[in-house]
DNA sequence: AAAACTATATATAATCT
DNA sequence: TAGATTATATATAGTTT
């Protein structure tokens, strides 16, 4: 493309490759930006470059909620059957949707003011409902993910520093943290995980109130 | 773009707005495929268009592992501190990389055929512990989302039939399925969730095996 | 060495079939 | 009406500043 021609191959020189990469990236947000708007479909795009040694992560939208947002609604998609299940979200949403039809149904029939604003009401509700099922299952993943490091967390990255003086070979050798290695196992990793599930959920208590009572 | 200009607002019409969108989405997902491919780097795309009136998705690449193994990168990178935490998989990477680089060390040094072979065995039995790492936090995930199903579940989807001769207006009409709206609540939510992933995890063990031990 | 430039390859909106 | 065509707008590889 543009001057030169085209080889779908890894590009070897460095600096070219680095420069075609920035140039190619800032494009392929914009056509997904531009999709997205010209078309009312969400679009999220993950970029994820190894740089030495750990990788940077850039997203479009770069809004950790939208992105958090799709891959929720990606895993609802990919893991579930069609009918077998159902999301929170999902619920209140086509609950809502339900809620409108009939509403416009209604307007057939005389509506007198006082039960239109109690209608509005309740729309407000139930977007307001929308949000907490949001809210709720954010908060539960985000914990979920916390527990995960925690229980991860208790290794110390291997030490960078490496002993140059190694003269005879010992297969063993290669691994220089053995006891580490010690603290690892199914059951600790597993009842870490219990406890610390338990604890956040039961104790740790910034759940959004979560009633379902309409007294409407 | 192309003959006409370009003003970046939804397509009002809705016909030429699925043609722009089949094109583009056609072009972006070759535009993410090249940068991967030239640049070296992973690239993820999420398309969801909103049909009616459920949602499809459509992810580059398509394969689930792939995209999985994204969201569980974007998700270690975004909810850590530098050095703080550590993901599993990035663990066993490491230090099949620093084995990598003391084992080129020790080229220098006379490697006997035995040693070797215990070497390559030892890079495969680190290959197979990134890959049990991989599938473990995948089965973790999976298993998460099964809950939330779970007990998301024990709802049935809205009924799509509609009385069609609802005549008096009464807001509490609007909800067809009051009764069901009793077993919604913090507390059940709650304690199902913890049933089922103590269950889950405690009984119900198609955990691979998973120790850390190297008797080499 | 990064930013601007430019010649060419692509993408695509409108059109045609 | 979905698919091919075409006239333009963009993207971009290589070049220059």
């Amino acid at each position: 493309m543009g001057r030169g021609i085209l080889s779908l191959k890894l590009i070897p020189n460095p600096k070219s490759r680095r420069t075609t990469f920035l140039k190619r990236k800032k494009s392929l947000i914009k056509k997904a930006y531009e999709l997205s708007t010209l078309c009312d479909v969400q679009t999220c795009l993950f970029i994820a470059s190894d740089c030495d040694p750990s990788t940077h992560f850039e997203t479009w939208p770069p809004n950790h909620h939208q992105i958090h947002q799709m891959i929720r609604s990606y895993k609802s998609h990919s893991f579930t059957k069609p009918n077998s299940s159902y999301d929170l979200n999902r619920f209140f949403s086509d609950r809502k949707n339900k809620i409108l039809t009939n509403t416009s149904k209604l307007l057939h029939n005389v509506v007198d003011h006082q039960s239109e604003h109690q209608l509005m009401e309740l729309l407000d509700a139930l977007d307001s409902k929308i949000r907490v099922a949001n809210d709720m299952i954010e908060f539960m993943e985000a914990d979920y993910d916390h527990l995960i490091d925690q229980a991860i967390g208790m290794d110390t990255p291997p030490s960078q520093t490496e002993d140059e003086e190694t003269t005879q070979f010992n297969v063993s050798d290669l691994f220089n943290e053995p006891d580490e290695f010690e603290e690892y196992n199914v059951e600790g990793f597993q009842s870490l995980l219990e406890d610390k599930f338990l604890e956040t959920l039961v104790q740790n208590n910034p759940i959004p109130d979560f009633d379902f009572d309409f007294d409407y």
